[in-house]
DNA sequence: CACCAACCGGAATGTGAGTTCCGTTTCACG
DNA sequence: CGTGAAACGGAACTCACATTCCGGTTGGTG
C-alpha cells in the first residue's frame, strides 16, 4: 500500500528520505517506460544514484514499486476518458480516447506491460473508482454503442484486446506511423 | 541447427536416444501449447520422464527446443497459406487465413509468445522460404489488397499486429466466442 | 551541540531458472 | 555374450534476480 510522500498521519518522513523517494520514483519512472518490467532493481537504484536496499526500503517490492507507477497513470488515464465523455459526441469520445490509449501505451512500455496483464493486478486496482480503468472503458464504451457509433456487439474487454493490438511492442521498433494505421483499422472495424 | 530424427549422414541415432528424443519433443509441444515459454526445462523433463540432461542433449538450449517446435509449426502455416491462396478468391483467402491464425495461436500459448516475438528469431526463421511466414502474409495480403478486398494502406506487420490483437491470450481466459468477435472486428476494420 | 532514531549503501543471502558434468546404465556390434 | 562407445539421470554448478541485513551515517530535536 504505497501511499504519497507527505503523509500526515505518523510523523513526516526525513527530509532525505523524501529526496530519495521521489529520485526513485524519477528514475522507474523513466527506465519503465523505456524498458518495461524487464528493468532490474539495481538498474533503478543506480539510476537514481541509491543504493538498492533504499528502494527496498520504500517500495517493499519490486511489484510495489510498478504498481505505484501504473496506477498513477492508469489514474490519469480514466480522468481523460471521463473528461472526454463529458465534452465530446459519444462517438468522438469513443474513438478518441481509443487513439489517447494507444498513443500513451505504445509511448510507455511499463504501462504496454500493464494493460497486457503482466505484474500489475486489474483487479484489485478495480477496487478504488479512480483506478478502474475497465469501468471507464464501459462507460465510454457503451454510450458510444447507444449512440449507434460502434457496433453492439463488442464489450469493454474486446476494446482492450483491440488496444493491445495496436500498441503491438516487442517487434519491429514501435513506429508511431504503424500505431496510427492501426488505430484506424480498428476504428473502422469497431464502427457500425 | 537441430535437425529431424532420422539424421542420413553421420551415422544414425541409437534407438533409446530416438525413443527419448520423441519423447522430450512430445511433452515439449503439449507443456509449450499449454503454458507457454513459462514453463520450465525440468517440467518438460518431468512429463517426458526423462533426466535434464537429455533435454539438453537432444537440444542444446531451451530456446532451442522452443525454436524446433515454433519452426514445424510455422511450418504448418505457411503451407495452408499457400493452399487457402491457390484454392480460394483472394479476398476470402485472406480472411479465413486470418480466422485460421487466430484460432491457431489462441489455442497454442507458445505459438502465441512466438508471434508475439518472445524466443522465437523471426529474422532467422525467414531465410528458409518454408518458415517466412512475413513472406506468406505479404504474398497472400497483396492479392487480397490487389483484389481490392482488403484496404491498400496496410502492410503484414499491421496484419500480425491484428492478429496479436486478436489473441490477446494472458488475461480473463482466452474463450473462444471473445477469440471470433474479435476476428468480426479485425475483418471490417481491413476491410476496403 | 549532542544524541539517537531514522536512514543509508551495498555486500550477503535466498531463489529459481538453465546448463554442465560425470558416474552409471544401456545399446549394438563383433 | 562381452565390450566399448553412446546415452542416461540428476546432482551440482552458474547466473541473474529480488530481497534482507547490518555497520556506518545523517538529520532533527531537546
Amino acid at each position: 500500500m504505497g501511499e504519497e510522500s507527505g503523509r500526515s498521519t505518523e510523523r513526516p518522513m526525513r527530509a532525505d528520505a523524501q529526496r530519495n523517494r521521489a529520485k526513485v520514483l524519477e528514475a522507474a519512472i523513466e527506465l519503465f517506460a523505456a524498458r518495461g518490467l524487464a528493468v532490474s532493481v539495481h538498474e533503478i537504484a543506480d539510476h537514481a544514484g541509491v543504493g538498492t536496499g533504499t528502494v527496498s526500503r520504500h517500495f517493499p517490492t519490486k511489484e510495489a514499486l510498478f504498481d505505484a507507477i501504473v496506477r498513477a497513470r492508469v489514474e490519469q488515464l480514466v480522468r481523460q476518458a471521463r473528461r472526454l465523455a463529458a465534452e465530446r459526441e459519444p462517438g468522438d469520445a469513443f474513438f478518441e480516447f481509443l487513439a489517447l490509449m494507444v498513443e500513451e501505451g505504445g509511448t510507455d512500455r511499463g504501462l504496454a506491460d500493464a494493460l497486457a496483464g503482466a505484474g500489475f493486478d486489474v483487479e484489485r486496482a478495480a477496487t478504488d473508482p479512480d483506478h478502474d480503468l475497465d469501468a471507464a472503458i464501459r462507460e465510454i464504451l457503451s454510450r458510444a454503442q447507444a449512440s449507434g457509433a460502434v457496433r453492439g456487439d463488442v464489450d469493454a474487454t474486446d476494446v482492450r484486446s483491440v488496444i493491445e493490438g495496436c500498441i503491438a511492442r516487442e517487434r519491429h521498433g514501435q513506429d508511431a506511423a504503424a500505431r496510427r494505421r492501426m488505430v484506424t483499422i480498428a476504428s473502422q472495424g469497431l464502427r457500425s
